[in-house]
DNA sequence: CGATGCATGTAAGCTGTTACATGATTGC
DNA sequence: GCAATCATGTAACAGCTTACATGCATCG
């Protein structure tokens, strides 16, 4: 039984949280909350699902009142145990540390810019990173209240992973000389 | 001129600050640090740093006085103008917020497991982060003192960034039920 | 009746991985 | 002399992207 990728296992996910629902759908969800990785591109999802639906991960039923030609999605019961056993994956190590930053990458290397130029460029990154908490905290704020506990509880990993990267950065600025 | 790639940005910040140095020094130094997001394959990097001589960003000497057929790479005055400008792209809104977490993904869907999964779950999630952090922490106290400011600074962003997602984890763990 | 959104898909390409392959050097 | 490390590379593939293409539905 192949591995599921990120992608799959997030796209089972949402097929899951939304049925019945269309690939489209599936695909907004993927681009509704700022802190989501996926562009989620037609030229990913589609196929993908595709594959799912082939392995009997979920199962597609096409609406007959849309002449639209598109097809109501589910999970099946072999896809939930899949999406648990995906979900259970996450303890492997490697993925645990795969955490990417691109801000903290260059910030490995900024001794390449002069003075000015290094002061420059970390207050507009705080001021990127100040709007980006801002977008994250608005969407927190959208679903609290709301029926979807764990929907909240990972929004929130977001806005506190944000406030981290942002506070760190004003420790990196403070190490600059003043302007 | 193309983008540099993130592992292109990367490798030739790290052939810049080991210069002069092989190609083999720079994939361990990808690997050094625990929250390096790349496996740095010898697939990729070798083409990798092919690439960016033929474009003229760094410029290898082959050593005499090693029979291993090694070269020792440097950066050249149009690598590291390249290097700046890859730097000084990470202002994009698309990378600001390109942070991914396999962990957090997971969580939104938590509730596809049955309570007592997902506080065994949650609880070796914080486990695992704890040694992760631990980690983190320890290749801090490792280069604090050195001469690598920016390498320390890139570090404590790792911690950070650790600390919050733990943290958050705990507040998970508090929205379970008890044992 | 035209713009916007819903809906699905293909083709080509980028960026990285794993797995394999080779050989020299160094230290015990 | 044998194992571990240094050193470089190729081939195949994985996973996702951008760009393109198509067409119906809905609302003003």
């Amino acid at each position: 039984m192949r591995k599921l990728s990120e992608l799959e296992g997030v796209s089972l996910g949402l097929v899951r949280k939304h049925q019945p629902c269309t690939a489209y759908r599936v695909r907004c969800a993927l681009k509704e909350a700022p802190s989501s990785h996926w562009r989620a591109s037609a030229g990913s999802l589609y196929p993908l699902l595709n594959r799912l639906e082939d392995e009997g991960l979920i199962a597609s039923t096409s609406d007959a009142g849309d002449g639209r030609g598109r097809s109501l999605l589910r999970i099946t019961a072999a896809g939930r145990r899949r999406l648990r056993n995906w979900i259970l994956s996450g303890v492997e190590r490697k993925l645990i540390a795969s955490v990417t930053d691109p801000v903290r990458s260059r910030t490995f290397f900024l001794d390449s810019l002069d003075e000015k130029q290094q002061v420059q460029l970390v207050e507009e990154l705080i001021a990127q990173l100040e709007t980006y908490l801002a977008e994250t905290e608005t969407h927190l704020a959208n679903i609290a209240g709301g029926e979807d506990r764990f929907g909240y509880l990972g929004a929130l990993g977001a806005v506190t992973v944000t406030k981290a990267r942002l506070d760190w950065l004003r420790t990196v600025r403070e190490h600059l000389p003043d302007k």
